[in-house]
DNA sequence: TGTACATCAGTGAACGCGCGTTCACTGATGTAC
DNA sequence: TGTACATCAGTGAACGCGCGTTCACTGATGTAC
């Protein structure tokens, strides 16, 4: 049991070079493991193979480390929504349903930076970093919502982006933290997550009085078809009788 | 400091009466200010003015008495979406609006309960009681969703009503978590979580094909209006330019 | 290129603390007769 | 109505444990000259 740790530091030398990055780590998955409540500082050194008084050359506290990695898990959550949107190509609806996909899958995938960023207490303004990363990230969704809400057929009051964003979040959300997260509190469904998104964010797009036709969609002065009586809402739901 | 504890023995005798019904409050009590990770077993005992040894002879360990409160928080979150649910009076669509803002409110005033229900890492099928009650709770959810679906104008598909309880749902769950929690998580937001929430229900009851007038709603036979070009999420988004 | 020295990063022992849990116990309550 | 006894509900002391935090320390690294 102590020789692994000397073994360890027979292998790296006195110095770790990089604990920071190791502890950053450690606790990542510890929170995976165990859940955000369920991880301590003391964990995180042991996992790290380094005595519990090095993380406070790196840290202040616990609370620190817990909202660096938030910090992280913003953006890598950014980058993950920013590389799904593409900038709206090859069309705004597809790139916005990648977008859908996308934050479901950084749900399920990364259940730890999930719960270090929505719900393990750390306030969402406890730093400027965060803070600056949180909003970035929600700005991918944003500016997403600017780009379909300038879409609005001719004759339709194009609707408030800011609206917008904030609702396809809180859907995304509100999906993710009951059914998609990757841990025990997750509920059963009758069908996948995504199809239960992308069904809510089209019909949710239908009452805007948008198209969710691609083609059309793609093409801002294209004709807003009414909404035809065969058309449902996709995924498993079957055709409504 | 510890007069006090005899003084209160003093007060109500060796036997507490009603600890279980004690511990259940001081955990609830503890939550609300501490959160559903920061409460202890101990702690529980100390409030209720009781040894740490007492609580065993009430609850197998923590996470019984969590699990309780989760339970005991479903009860509650029932009741009160079924008094606002109301049976569907005066029409299905206010009825369902007040639906909506009842489970904010909730979220709102009993942040203990919301976060043991939804945060605490109790698994919603730990004990058949609270998946029973979680059931229950969602089934109001769904009751009303079934009456709006039976509401669908002619000519329009009729959509299945457990999907669209499940999209409620999720939008009020991510409204309520992101926005409407009565602690420190909370985010900010230029509007009121309830006007967030009811414009989204409009939206996405029009992408259905309903009509969000409520004299119409109510009358299962009624015309379908065509979407008026002035017609317009309500709220305090103003009128779009 | 070598050397002295400052700085940095991790050590390990120690501390006080509160937690969860157990135990034999005891005071109070209810019930059979 | 009284009494003996079983059961229940809470006591308090004790335990081992792991945590957070501090401290003087030391090995390694970088830098000025």
């Amino acid at each position: 049991m102590s020789w692994r740790k000397e073994q360890r530091r027979a292998e790296r030398g006195y110095h770790h070079g990089n604990l920071k990055e190791a502890l950053l780590q450690a606790a990542l998955d510890l929170i995976a493991q165990k859940g955000a409540a369920g991880f301590t500082f003391a964990d995180a050194a042991r996992m790290a193979g380094v005595s519990p008084a090095a993380p406070y050359r790196h840290f202040r506290d616990r609370d620190e480390l817990l909202s660096s990695i938030a910090q992280r898990g913003f953006e890598q959550f950014e980058a993950r929504l920013s590389a799904a949107w593409d900038d709206g190509r090859p069309d705004t609806v597809t790139a916005f349903e990648r977008v859908g996909k996308a934050y479901l899958a950084f749900a399920r995938e990364e259940p730890a930076f999930y719960s270090a960023m929505f719900e393990s207490g750390v306030p969402a303004d406890s730093t400027a970093g965060l803070q600056a990363a949180g909003e970035r990230a929600f700005g991918v969704i944003r500016a997403a919502a600017e780009r379909l809400a300038a879409l609005a057929p001719p004759g339709v009051p194009r609707p408030p982006a800011m609206m917008m964003a904030l609702h396809i979040w809180s859907m995304a959300h509100g999906i993710a933290s009951l059914f998609a997260r990757g841990d025990a509190a997750r509920r059963k469904l009758p069908m996948s997550p995504e199809e239960l998104l992308e069904a809510e964010v089209l019909i949710y797009l239908r009452g805007l009085g948008f198209s969710t036709d691609r083609q059309a969609a793609s093409k801002p002065g294209g004709e807003p078809p009414p909404l035809p009586e065969d058309e449902k809402p996709a995924g498993p739901w079957g055709r409504p009788k």
